[in-house]
DNA sequence: TTGAATCTTCTATTCAAATAGACGAATTCT
DNA sequence: AGAATTCGTCTATTTGAATAGAAGATTCAA
């Protein structure tokens, strides 16, 4: 079975493949991530992204395709999938199950700016209507 | 140095206590603790427990009073300033700091109900509200 | 075409979190 | 008081994530 969540180095890769996507550089060789983590202040050896990146593939959290020699990567599960999840996780593991207690923490959480509030505001408003559904 | 963020086994303690202060049964002896989190499905040795209170004190995230040959524990960080770092570190993790994007997470999470959609908007508001001060 | 460079696989090693046994001290029970 | 119980300290052991070296294969460059 696949673990669901990502460990922290994972996550990290994750972040750069998904980044990587976002500006079209998708299929990334190995080189090139170690070069976005040592960018991030990550240095490793080159073996031990590969190392990790190996163990992400069997547990699907990245594909891979050959080219010449070496392999290119690309994340298969989206960041909203993960974020989803963990947020769920998060939920339970520190805050009891409470939405509002989590949403409290991220309003305090740090100096968010008012364009972001006026974002979530219209966010929420939004959910609220389509609330309407009942199971 | 203290470490900033509990381990996960930290966590599960520290919810035991948190939910024990909420009840009035606040500095709680270690045998309790242990009955908590065996009720909440981790089942450790008595010592297990002992070892983790005790880093989790030196790491200042308890506080013990001697009690006969024993001692009692309560939290000493709260649900609050925790949940805050958490969520902070999940922000960078993984939303890149984009705390609509948790946001969003957070309101696909689950079939989150009326009553945490209303709170939250109401929340919003405060915080949109009082969001007047400049740096 | 052969030596250098690149890349992977395989196999450790390291490190911190989690776990708990052995032992001894204090408390309680009869 | 003596035996049984309760509890903490100290000292491992286990486990999984993180890390990377050795060795071999492929590609490239002169």
């Amino acid at each position: 079975m696949s673990r669901l969540f990502p460990t922290e180095l994972e996550l990290m890769i994750l972040n750069v493949l998904w980044q990587a996507a976002g500006d079209g550089e998708s299929p990334m060789p190995v080189r090139e991530v170690r070069q976005k983590l040592a960018e991030a202040g990550r240095e490793l050896a080159h073996t031990s992204v590969i190392t990790t990146l190996n163990v992400m593939l069997d547990k699907k959290f990245v594909v891979r395709t050959a080219r010449k020699n070496s392999y290119l990567f690309r994340a298969k599960v989206t960041r909203e999938a993960v974020g989803k999840k963990e947020v769920g996780k998060l939920l339970d593991r520190v805050f009891a199950g409470s939405a509002e207690s989590l949403m409290q923490a991220l309003l305090s959480a740090d100096d968010i700016d008012p364009e972001s509030i006026a974002e979530m505001k219209r966010m929420i408003a939004e959910a609220s209507k389509k609330q309407g559904k009942r199971k």
